[in-house]
DNA sequence: TAACATATGTTAGACATGCTAACATTGACA
DNA sequence: TGTCAATGTTAGCATGTCTAACATATGTTA
């Protein structure tokens, strides 16, 4: 990896993807600079400029990697006992784990999704964002017993979503946090699941 | 109000906070310069300093404003017919409203709830915000025939507001709308409120 | 192994931005 | 009318993004 003393560093992108995690997470995704990234990899502020186009490919490399690691968490779930495909608890641990991801990692959730430019036109981050919604698409298509997602799994998978979504930021929002809500996260996320899987 | 080629504004502060509102708007919560706001007022950049501590207190003007907006654009529903206390007609209004606001000004509302940083220590940001979310407690608290805000009203009215809130980041979020995925609104916000109030 | 090409780093600098200090202008009021 | 507080301007510092020109390492080929 890093090679000490040396005039090249070694894996300078993978080191500078790591520093802009971190930053992210320490800062939140606005008031990252790329020469914050540099000092903490112990380089030039010109430096990065041989591996990403410009501070917005910096924080885009994080972020397609974050929703990635957001992806395997909803799948880590997935294979426990009584989670059988389509089932309550197979929903209710995707659930979990896009929840989990959000409240583990807020400064990479919020710069995946909270912030407004430079993703909607990036082809990567769309497929990104649709592989991991088809992680809930297909697990609701096995519980209506359906071989295609189609109008049915998608009616019924989008308020899911939404919903899993909006808990993710309300539980990372500083001033909703402030108001002291106290949800037990788990009961609530089963009985909510439950609702809106009925009928 | 603007008094055209005099040393004074006449009103700079509220002429700075349109900037912003609609730079915001324009260009993201993110992305958004004091020296932007300054060429659309027609000042100085150095002008703002005398009404505003700094960049980020410009940004929380805008946003403590928007709040209150969205919290008016929820409460408008509630007078029409059929929207009685506690009814489904007039929960659904307010869900509507929510998302209504997040969808005509998606920049001020990822400023509101987008970002990490700054808001948490506001009070007037934490107080708005309770404040918000009252409009649908009070409506919860008639529902269940209950005359004070109790954990039952609580445990009710957190998966609502987590739904419409989701609901408002993905319909404003470029590569989720990229997916296509065509959604009836009013259809699918009264079908999954009624889900959610539902025993 | 020597010579070259490519990848990857550095320094210097152009330009934008946030913010402060010192100064200028205006309006309000004694 | 003279003084003061409010509110604007210009000048300038510190920092940040990004480019151009140069330096060094790595790998390939004769």
């Amino acid at each position: 990896m890093k090679k000490s003393g040396s005039y090249h560093h070694g894996d300078l992108r993978s080191g500078l993807v790591d520093a802009v995690r971190h930053l992210v997470e320490e800062n939140g995704p606005d008031r990252f600079s790329v020469a914050d990234a540099c000092r903490i990899a112990g380089v030039s502020t010109a430096a990065p400029y041989r591996h990403f186009a410009d501070r917005d490919a910096m924080l885009m490399a994080v972020a397609v990697e974050g929703i990635r690691r957001q992806r395997a968490t909803m799948e880590g779930g997935l294979s426990g006992p009584g989670h059988g495909p389509g089932s309550d608890a197979a929903i209710v641990s995707i659930g979990m784990g896009y929840v989990s991801f959000a409240c583990a990692e807020p400064g990479v959730f919020r710069l995946i999704f909270g912030l407004t430019r430079t993703h909607g036109d990036d082809p990567d981050m769309v497929a990104e964002g649709m592989q991991t919604y088809s992680v809930l698409l297909t697990q609701v298509a096995h519980r209506l017993g359906k071989a295609e997602i189609d109008a049915d799994v998608r009616r019924l998978s989008f308020p899911l979503w939404a919903f899993v979504h909006g808990l993710s930021f309300l539980l990372t929002d500083e001033k909703v946090t402030a108001l002291k809500l106290d949800v037990d996260l788990p009961d609530m996320m089963a009985e909510t699941v439950r609702k809106l899987l009925a009928g």
